[in-house]
DNA sequence: ACTGGATCCTGACTGC
DNA sequence: TGCAGTCAGGATCCAG
């Protein structure tokens, strides 16, 4: 699934496309997804016009006069925009929103964790985004923030940092590889990590979220951006999905292990 | 108040 | 080839 880099990828190869216009209809071939979306949505939206295209951690948010739709990809989710006229729909491409000059918006999504929800009034005190931690690519992300909220935790660094209410984005993936990057132990305990070392793991995390957006994101199974393109970033991970392969600093086999049933990568000589 | 675990769902892959 | 079992990029909810 998506996680930041591929949610931004996204919203950027989308929001040309979609700004300025007005929504002419919605498709709903599926509602089910995590929760069902409003019978009323395609009424509500028709002829109103899309203000803006944003992302709060992996919420994607289309902006409208009175309103928001929030999108979440959840693990196997895609958006992307279909010139017309639009291809006969593929299994699990559950919702096309319809622009008034026939492009249209196109959400694909077969384990369906994924969701589409309308907002009214200001979004930003929705439950679902009300409470999320700082983005991890705009000022109010540190090691100090990192530190601050790492002194009650007694679980492990890994979980802190995948974390939405302390820092927002920070996916499976981009966890091992920024804990790899910043050589921490993805099992050592979040309040046995020191403040200098919490500082090398914010830049981590900021790099290699920032080159993975660079990259287009990371393309596993079937991540597409809004123009149907693969990331390529898969291609620089260090150690995700890496298990018995050497180590890129030292040659040491990576090493697997589950932290709180997800899998984790990591090298157990670089990392400490 | 934290923490770990189960859970939603489909598809790809592995091993017998 | 078929089938069962395992695993997957998220994050909410619930029990302890």
């Amino acid at each position: 699934m998506p996680e930041l880099p591929e949610v931004e990828t996204t919203r950027r190869g989308i929001a040309a496309g979609l700004v300025g216009q007005r929504v002419a209809g919605l498709a709903v071939r599926e509602p089910r997804l995590r929760w069902p979306i409003d019978p009323e949505l395609g009424r509500i939206l028709r002829g109103q016009p899309i203000l803006g295209v944003e992302r709060r951690a992996k919420y994607l948010l289309l902006e409208f006069p009175h309103g928001t739709v929030l999108f979440h990809l959840g693990m196997s989710g895609s958006l992307r925009l279909v010139d017309p006229p639009p291809p006969a729909p593929r299994p699990h491409d559950h919702v096309d929103l319809e622009l008034a000059n026939g492009t249209c918006l196109r959400y694909h999504d077969p384990r369906r964790f994924g969701c589409l929800l309308w907002i009214e009034g200001d979004a930003g005190a929705h439950p679902l985004l009300r409470h999320l931690g700082p983005e991890p690519l705009e000022a109010g992300f540190d090691g100090a923030h990192l530190y601050r909220a790492s002194r009650v935790r007694r679980s492990s660094v890994k979980q802190l940092i995948m974390d939405g209410q302390v820092v927002v984005g920070v996916g499976n993936i981009y966890a091992s590889e920024a804990l790899f990057l910043a050589r921490v132990d993805p099992r050592r305990r979040a309040n046995r990590v020191s403040l200098a070392r919490y500082g090398a793991l914010a830049d981590a995390v900021r790099e290699v979220l920032g080159l993975a957006i660079a990259q287009g994101g990371t393309t596993l199974r079937d991540y597409v951006n809004g123009r149907g393109v693969p990331g390529y970033f898969a291609q620089q991970l260090s150690v995700y999905g890496r298990a018995g392969a050497p180590c890129p600093a030292c040659g040491a086999p990576i090493r697997q292990l589950r932290i709180a049933q997800r899998s984790t990568f990591f090298c157990a000589h670089c990392q400490r």
